[in-house]
DNA sequence: AAAAGAATGTGATGTAGGTCACGTAACCAA
DNA sequence: TTGGTTACGTGACCTACATCACATTCTTTT
């Protein structure tokens, strides 16, 4: 399937738009094709743009001091990815996003989706409803960050996508769950 | 200040609406107050409403298995609080709501809220705008958690929140950071 | 096919923060 | 005012996970 109709069958589950309003929304999104290991979004960089994966998998990550890296979120198709913070209060990217394997997104720029939302009822109820599964999603892993050991947060991340496992690399796994590589392979050979 | 015209001003920072418009919107509030220690929500409920703080203080906290609570948000005037999980899945509550101090708060329903969504685009905006300002808090968190020991988690959340140092009994604070009072209480006698 | 670079496994040792236990002070409620 | 509950402090000990170091794959690149 291509881009536009991957888009369009994520957008009507919640939002109903008619094939001409559709094609014209269609039109603000820019597809972009990506190699594994390229960089999206660098600290650093005025973040324009949201991406929309439609194959592959991207990764948003944060690097601190100490050059250790935490992943808030792997992107897989019909995923956004970027930094929503630097994207809302246009400042500088604090968030990385890169690519994990080849990937292929759409791009939307901040103003078109305001635009867009404007324009549209309907777009910006899909817009609160995504917006929304991401935050009951966040509360939830902060949740378990808090509540849970790595073990069963492991567990857990691996009954939620199971794809990860062979898709991503267990050191990612590990940054994913704020742990040392280390701890995560000593934890599952045992 | 009374509490539609508090609501009123909040609004009024993302969304347009007529005077007559806000009339309506807010008939279907309702306003409730509560006691220090009442609770609002109990996990195991049916969750119906959210509710917007007037005055007070109220807490949106989890009970584990061992009955160690975490909390995930204080609720301070202005704030919106709910079990939002339950809310939308029209599941059980897992999350419990009750009052730090007592409480004033208006009350809306889930139907309410997407009713006003459709009717207004005005309003559909102002919720898509608070859930990502949600969003937003929400992920900054969890990086936090990763990247920040106690300490500096601590520090960060009473710079944010200086309020809560002389509103909020340290062992919630504790239950916040998510660390045991014993380990609070170390931190900052040092 | 060789060389270089990632990714992974595993031991030894360090440490932040948890748990348990007990004491004191503050705050209600009758 | 007294007894009970909640908040808070502090010592002793424990544990999950981090860090460092080095060995062993597995993957690219040339």
């Amino acid at each position: 399937m291509e881009a536009k109709a991957i888009l369009q069958q994520h957008i009507a589950k919640t939002a109903v738009l008619t094939e001409e309003e559709f094609d014209y929304f269609y039109s603000h999104f820019k597809p972009l094709s990506f190699k594994k290991g390229q960089t999206i979004i660098s600290a650093g960089d005025k973040v324009n743009c949201e991406y929309f994966v439609i194959s592959g998998c991207l990764k948003a990550f944060f690097i601190n001091d100490e050059i250790k890296m935490y992943i808030l979120q792997f992107a897989m198709p019909t995923w956004w990815a970027s930094d929503y913070t630097a994207l809302y209060n246009q400042t500088e990217a604090t968030i990385n996003v890169d690519c994990i394997s080849d990937a292929e997104v759409l791009c939307l720029s901040n103003e078109d989706r305001e635009k867009l939302c404007k324009e549209f009822h309907q777009v910006e109820h899909f817009f609160r409803w995504r917006t929304n599964k991401g935050y009951i999603a966040s509360q939830k892993r902060l949740l378990s960050f808090m509540n849970n050991n790595v073990k069963v947060r492991y567990e857990e991340l691996l009954a939620l996508y199971p794809q990860l496992y062979n898709l991503v690399p267990k050191h990612l796994i590990a940054a994913y769950l704020g742990v040392s590589r280390e701890t995560l392979s000593r934890l599952y050979n045992s």
